[in-house]
DNA sequence: CATTTGTCTATACAACTGTATATTAATGAT
DNA sequence: ATCATTAATATACAGTTGTATAGACAAATG
């Protein structure tokens, strides 16, 4: 699909930025490799800008390629997309990584856990605000690499509340709930506190924090005594 | 910005369907209304389609009228896309609305609230589907609007999670933070429901149940004994 | 060295896009 | 009935789009 874009300046189809390459096109490229076209795309998307708006004019133009050198890479932007969300996924596992190291450091596990995954979105992965900010819309393919990534990082969460609960000798119900309910509300705000000033994130952190602890809390409480809330 | 396909078939990119109307043009419309172009967009958009790929002259085209018609409704696509917000958050009141109708009925009213989110979802209404599938990209304008409709949501349901617990002499810790999760994993948990085939809906259901469930006994038994979990 | 292969760019095509201007048709006022 | 106003359509323009084909260039091979 094209897209094309007619010098609106408003609305939701934002018009491209021009590429800002300073001099005159610089004649054959030695090399064109598909990080040029990953990269290129990354410099375009943003949380006013879908992956699914991006045509491959653009995304050629912008890693200073000929249009028909994006084929040696990518079959069509869908693939390009797709790519993008399998090396967010790369950043997902980071933060696991991470927040594992910090939960040693005897601190609150909870606490240190948000604020892992908080840091490391302001540290403005753009591959992070994609997988976040996406996922919802696309092709059936696009969304299934989406899906996957947030079901890898459920999976491992899961793994992580069992062998915290275990070391504790604390109970948990359904902890497999209890992941994916932790997954999608953290990303949920994740998402929108990218939108939103640095000074308003530690008010933000709070809040995801207090939020996490009322679900461990709960689970905590039904494995422990069954008590079935209304 | 104008979205163009040129015959893709596969991708996010997804080809624009051709306009099914039968015969040839019919000559001049007598009137054209706002209602006829948000009904031509709705037929447009979709779980593979984002409101920020449409393009001014194929809801113009869907709507069966000259595209220079469009502007005597919309400034542009993204202001119709926020007029197709707004109107779900109709979808949104109609949806508490019949929950609380239904809590006076005795039943489980989590269980009863989630049954009705998702029959309202279910039955296909495609506002709803926008703006739980939309939202964390677009431009600004349409982005308040999402977000707009959320948290009136979160008020209302604020709202009832404090005067149910005062029925029901319950305590409950922070009712605008547990407001605010259910809402989000209401909604993230509905959209990937739409995903899947209808006799997977009670199992989802279940979960949600679950999940909520566990965030009520989490508020109540935090704002009792103040317990904190880690 | 000449030739072949691989890679990148240039050109072309047919289609689309948003929006401006001109034209046409319908409605309301006189 | 005529005329003015409003609303819808037609036409035009300049730009974009994905992709096909041709051309140019660099590296590898014999």
């Amino acid at each position: 699909m094209m897209r094309y874009d007619s010098g609106m300046t408003t609305g939701i189809k934002i018009r491209p930025p021009s590429p800002r390459r300073g001099q005159a096109p610089q004649g054959r490229k030695p090399v064109i490799t598909r990080e040029d076209l990953i990269t290129a795309a990354l410099k375009l998307v943003g949380p006013n800008r879908s992956v699914s708006t991006l045509s491959l004019r653009e995304v050629a133009r912008e890693a200073g390629i000929a249009p028909n050198s994006f084929y040696r890479h990518f079959r069509d932007v869908d693939e390009l997309a797709i790519a993008l969300i399998d090396q967010a996924g790369r950043s997902l596992r980071k933060i696991i990584g991470e927040a594992r190291y910090r939960a040693a450091s005897g601190r609150s596990i909870v606490r240190s856990s948000v604020e892992t995954f908080m840091e490391q979105l302001s540290a403005d992965e753009k591959l992070l605000h994609i997988v976040l900010r996406e996922g919802t819309v696309g092709s059936e393919a696009f969304k299934q690499a989406v899906e996957r990534e947030l079901h890898s990082f459920e999976e491992e969460l899961c793994v992580d509340l069992i062998r915290l609960a275990e070391l504790n000798k604390l109970p948990i119900y359904e902890p497999q709930l209890v992941a994916k309910a932790i997954t999608r509300l953290v990303f949920a705000m994740g998402t929108a506190a990218m939108d939103l000033p640095p000074d308003r994130h530690p008010e933000l952190i709070e809040d995801m924090v207090k939020i996490l602890r009322m679900i461990m809390v709960g689970t905590q409480t039904m494995a422990r005594e069954g008590i079935v809330a209304d």
